[in-house]
DNA sequence: GGGCACACTAAGCGCTCGCTCAGCTTCGGC
DNA sequence: GCCGAAGCTGAGCGAGCGCTTAGTGTGCCC
């Protein structure tokens, strides 16, 4: 069902680097539970069945139902944050790089939305541990934009009064996407990051 | 603790249309504990005791756990609506519209943060008949806040090329401020209305 | 001041949850 | 061909869930 979302784009296969193959199974089998019906409302039966398996199976791979969530919220974060440092350190204009961020960046939140919905919004079903690592990739992710605003502003590209505020209102407009994007509605991902990109630089007001 | 919160910006005390005083302090519970753990990790335990009462009295005014959720998230929405139409329907150029929309919409998502988070992200926890009813409201938030867009094309005052794109966008960047304001961060609600006016006028194009 | 409607509580029912454990199968090493 | 490790299952434990029911206290009407 969502296969065909999980590859769009052209990406790597994602969770190839969790192995072996039966936890690999499990942890997108949770992705998806817990993007439909949040972390709470999902049993630990639901997600062993869509992986095929014994709701005790997921004890081998998996110390809790917690533990499925921390990795997933994990690895989307460092892949986030990833995308987002790309788009920052390639060569060009501040205009060109904050375009390239937002575009790539909410063409991840669209096209990869079910494991999107789960990194940005089950972030307060995590321990105060797991949650504090994943508060921190999200400062760098904030400093990741913020970066490129200032340079904007420093450079004489940008017209920003609140740098931290439209920061915070810049990731805000990307981040959701994920709530309200739909695979089957009329945009594609490509569609909603070259408008987003474009609404972003009206924002900072670029030349 | 939300006190202070919930009566920010001077507005009418809420859900004082709910009666009697029993029913509404439940309800007012089921707002806190809903908007911190999310629907489906509250208990009803949780809920009674938060508004001094045992287990069994919430079941006097309320027939079940969703009918509390749903009690919230219709009157939410109607409150919502009414702010945006008042904004829209006063008198003034699409620019003054809007923005004021935009303002007073951010307003009560950042002051009445706690009843906005359950409104906004706890649709999917209805049954299908009252998500229904709640969608249909949604519909109407859209067509307001697309509208005013419209008016200012039309009128020379907007450039924008996709109006429902940058419609969708608007409303995602207002709703989503329920997720990440934080009372006892540095803005204001009043500060945030005002900073998002100016965004969306940039992204509309505003002269 | 007796009776009754109403708001509420204490106790608990049936169920499903996250998680455990004893035992079964499979397979590589020798 | 035997053995131990690894992967997995079927059965089920203790806990806590949403919700119900029998009974209690309180105040209003006549």
């Amino acid at each position: 069902m969502s296969t065909a979302e999980e590859t769009a784009g052209g990406e790597v296969e994602p969770w190839e680097e969790v192995t072996p193959d039966a936890a690999r199974r499990l942890l997108v089998a949770a992705v998806e539970a817990f993007a439909e019906r949040g972390y709470h409302a999902t049993t630990t039966r639901d997600i062993a069945g869509r992986a095929g398996m014994s709701p005790a199976a997921l004890y081998i791979h998996y110390k809790t139902k917690e533990e499925l969530l921390h990795r997933i919220s994990r690895i989307g974060h460092d892949k986030a944050l990833d995308i987002l440092r790309t788009a920052a350190r390639r060569e060009g204009t501040a205009t060109e790089r904050l375009a390239d961020a937002v575009s790539s960046f909410v063409r991840w939140h669209a096209g990869r939305r079910t494991t999107a919905r789960v990194v940005q919004y089950e972030l307060e079903a995590l321990g105060p541990d797991a949650r504090a690592e994943i508060l921190d990739l999200r400062r760098q992710v904030d400093a990741e934009v913020r970066g490129i605003i200032q340079e904007g502003v420093a450079a004489g590209e940008f017209d920003v009064i609140d740098v931290h505020g439209t920061t915070l209102a810049v990731l805000s407009l990307c981040i959701d996407v994920a709530r309200w994007f739909n695979v089957n509605g009329p945009r594609t991902p490509e569609e909603v990051g070259a408008l987003y990109a474009d609404l972003v630089l009206r924002m900072v007001g670029a030349k």
